[in-house]
DNA sequence: TTATCCCGCCAGATC
DNA sequence: GATCTGGCGGGATAA
């Protein structure tokens, strides 16, 4: 079982030199959903023999540390439906299906906890205004330890998760740092340590999230610096997909257009999902800020459009577009687009996965270009 | 030097 | 009381 497990070679080829990519998270993540996955939709994952298994393959672990690793793996799976719990120790299998039914639900509640903070909150200040004192109306009336119960909730990492995921699809942000998300998942609080506590955690979760292929962190073209892209869900995410990213665009909002367009129902769930509507406003506010001096940046949307309606697909384009007749010339001039297009955004991807992915598509459109260019040929000498 | 994140302590939850 | 669960932050490693 383990050896068809992936493992990283330096520490089979030689256990006493020691890396931290062997033990890391995203790989330990990848390992349990091969092990799931194997096992068929709604089947039963037992931790204590996932965690053996998974504890095979590290020469350098204990297993109580690959399980105390699985318990935030799960937790994090289960932010995006992928996994439920069953019973003590027993989780489900829903398969990489579930997803986009768990982020659909994600992206609604979020718009929906959006408008209602929008439409009782007209600025900034006032949302903070708001958000603080919801807090403490909800905290009243409940005693210390409920509150308690709320507040270790609130902290968990499943909640964490969904609001990292809310983050990309409720707001107007394609690139988001993890201290950025932090500092809006935060809110107003200003903390130092409340802060890094929060970004480890994200870093955890961006590690699942990465090894799920749903983010991918790419430098910011601004600073340089870590960000990450939401790439997309359909039935295997792992599988990747960067034709179907942005897939669902017509729900999200265009860069500088306003929040407050939902109906101004009032809704009060918890205090979380509170914190993470003021801090999309927040986010928001700050990209707007960011656009005033960066209007030439061309946004995703735009690129997602100009895809499909100015490009040709060949053999591996998406299925859902009509193949349009157009004329050589055109086409070649397209062609160009792409090219130009192509060489100007090459992504450097820090997934291999997506790595591996976007690899396949230079190819598959290389040779396809060939084939093409000797069919032009051939019709030319007819 | 900064970013990243492994590790395991320990407290609360559950059995 | 035993075991499970998971928040948390120190500090090691990678970049």
């Amino acid at each position: 079982m383990s050896s068809s497990l992936h493992t990283e070679d330096s520490q089979w080829k030689n256990p006493s030199i020691y890396s931290r990519k062997d033990k890391s998270l995203g790989l330990l993540c990848s390992n349990f959903l091969k092990l799931c996955d194997r096992e068929g939709e709604d089947s039963t994952i037992g931790l204590d023999n996932a965690a053996d298994q998974l504890g095979l393959c590290s020469v350098f672990s204990s297993t109580s540390v690959e399980r105390r690793r699985i318990y935030d793996i799960v937790n994090i799976l289960e932010s995006v439906g992928v996994l439920s719990r069953k019973a003590k120790n027993q989780y489900r299998w829903n398969g990489y299906s579930a997803i986009s039914k768990a982020v659909d639900l994600l992206k609604k509640e979020g718009l929906k906890d959006l408008s209602t903070v929008s439409s009782t909150c007209h600025n900034v200040s006032n949302v903070i205004a708001c958000n603080n004192s919801d807090v403490k109306e909800k905290g009243e009336g409940k005693t210390a330890g409920s509150n308690k119960i709320d507040n270790r909730k609130e902290k968990s990492l499943m909640i964490l998760a969904q609001n990292f995921v809310k983050l990309f699809h409720c707001s107007d942000v394609d690139l988001i740092s993890l201290d950025k998300a932090a500092s809006t998942l935060l809110g107003d609080v200003h903390d130092p340590m409340a802060m890094k506590t929060k970004t480890r955690r994200l870093y955890d979760i961006a590690n699942v999230f990465v090894s799920l292929n749903l983010i991918e962190k790419i430098r910011s073209p601004d600073n340089g610096k870590p960000v990450f892209r939401w790439i997309a869900w359909n039935e295997n995410p792992r599988s990747g997909s960067l034709a179907a990213a942005k897939s669902d665009d017509s729900t999200r909002r265009t860069f500088g257009a306003e929040i407050t367009n939902i109906t101004p129902k009032r809704y009060r769930d918890d205090s979380s999902s509170d914190l993470m509507s003021n801090g999309l406003k927040r986010l928001k506010v700050a990209k707007d800020d960011e656009l005033k001096d960066k209007k030439q940046e061309i946004s995703a949307e735009q690129l997602n459009e100009r895809g499909t309606k100015d490009f040709v697909f060949g053999p591996f384009g998406p299925s859902s577009l009509p193949r349009s007749g157009i004329s050589g010339k055109e086409n070649l001039k397209q062609i160009q687009n792409w090219e130009d297009l192509a060489s100007k955004y090459h992504p450097q991807y820090q997934n291999k996965a997506a790595n591996e992915l976007f690899a396949h598509y230079v190819e598959a459109w290389e040779s396809w270009q060939v084939e093409a260019a000797n069919e032009l040929h051939k019709q030319h000498e007819h």
